[in-house]
DNA sequence: CGTCTCGTTGAGAATTATCAAGGTGCGTGG
DNA sequence: CCACGCACCTTGATAATTCTCAACGAGACG
């Protein structure tokens, strides 16, 4: 399973046959949780880091009386909580979405690896810079799109970073969260992501009914979101 | 003037006298830019990173018409693209708000600086990961929380970190920014932002005039913004 | 003294939220 | 196999927030 770990690090570094071999030893137990499982809470203290294999992970915060923004979405291959290696304690919660296989990956572990192998330091660094710039993203999607762009921003970048785990652009794709859980990333109310929802669907962009996201038109879709996959860094860089 | 980046680096962790030499070390020409300047163009290739000294920064993305959204603002002591070590070209634009006084640190010597000291790696890595959490503060406030509310969370997260840079908890501090470019991070129109302002002031919290912010009531400040400063990560972690 | 940027205010429009009520699909247990 | 409950989705009506357009005021500076 740690093949779309590796798959989602080739998509932006090349990485030695050795450096892969010294990678697989980072995953010995995995272990299954339930989907709503809390995997960790805002300002725990870690020891290890968590490595998606299988499901849908996001990150979360809690505000006042139930409400919820999620901060980002972590698909297979992703490690979750990689900033608990510097970080130590997290700023937020981290959430099984779906029933989902992971990983536990120790600290110490991760810095072996790194001594052994210092240019995936530098890779493992560059992927916790990666999630900083999808969390910008979002911020200029929250602070300057409305609700049908916004919406259509978070798909086409989940379109994006599917493929590559398995090679493909794909045309749909499954995704385990309901549209209350849509609207925490979006910022809006449940409601309005259904109204908007069915609004992408009558422009025949996008539907998204049973956990089941089908693009019809990726470049309408792209071109309404004004998409720019660049903050996604898919050009491989030297390192 | 880097002391006041060694300042912020012992908010958080402990720094030798041997690391605090070898840190002075990174800094060699300095140059002052003029406010408005563009000093990192989208996607431009780079091999340095820039060390604010004096005066303020910011981030932001384009979007079509002239449209922006600032990602985040950089204090004294910051740098205001460590991140582009690793990623070697931003997904976003750095601008100066004000006259600013930089270090231009170049690639190699920060990786110098990395292998002999590793322990620095490790702190410089936390502080890319401390972007990023302000990254998903602002992605909670942008999401969920009305215009005043995310007005009164920046100044109190800017109280806070220009606190850190001489040590003390300001009651005042300048910023030199319009109206129009605070509203640019806080997603909302200007005009939207001066009423906001005003609303502040009418409920005698804080002001902000000529550049000048003005906290009459840091309690109440919190309080509105419901702010937890524990993104912020101010206690000092062993590492 | 004119000009320019920035801040302020008012009125009306657009977007999104809230409240309320059904509808749909699915698993469980009688 | 059907009935029920439950979670999720859908729709309508109204309210709150924020935006847009327009005009005017204040301060900085040549």
């Amino acid at each position: 399973m740690i093949e779309r770990h590796i798959a989602r690090l080739r998509a932006r570094h090349s990485i030695s046959g050795a450096e892969e071999q010294a990678i697989r030893g980072l995953v010995s137990e995995t272990r299954r949780v339930a989907k709503q499982t809390v995997l960790i809470r805002e300002g725990a203290l870690l020891d290890s880091s968590t490595l998606l294999l299988d499901g849908l992970l996001c990150r979360y915060k809690d505000m006042e009386e139930g409400r919820r923004q999620i901060t980002e979405l972590h698909l297979p291959g992703d490690f979750a909580d990689l900033h608990s290696f510097t970080l130590k304690r997290l700023d937020h919660n981290i959430l099984a979405m779906s029933d989902s296989l992971l990983a536990t990956v120790p600290h110490e572990r991760i810095q072996r690896l790194i001594n052994d192998h210092p240019r995936l330091g530098r890779i493992y660094w560059f992927s916790t810079n990666l999630d900083a710039a999808i969390h910008r993203e979002w911020v200029l999607s929250l602070g300057t799109r409305g609700a049908a762009e916004r919406t259509a921003t978070l798909f086409c970048e989940l379109q994006v970073r599917i493929g590559l785990i398995d090679g493909t652009s794909p045309k749909e794709f499954m995704l385990r969260m309901s549209q209350s859980e849509l609207a925490e990333c979006l910022g809006i109310t449940p409601i309005h992501v259904n109204r908007t929802l069915a609004r992408l669907r009558e422009e025949k962009l996008m539907s998204f009914r049973h956990n089941r996201a089908e693009i019809y038109d990726l470049a309408g879709l792209r071109r309404l979101a004004d998409f720019d996959d660049g903050y996604l860094y898919l050009d491989p860089e030297p390192l």
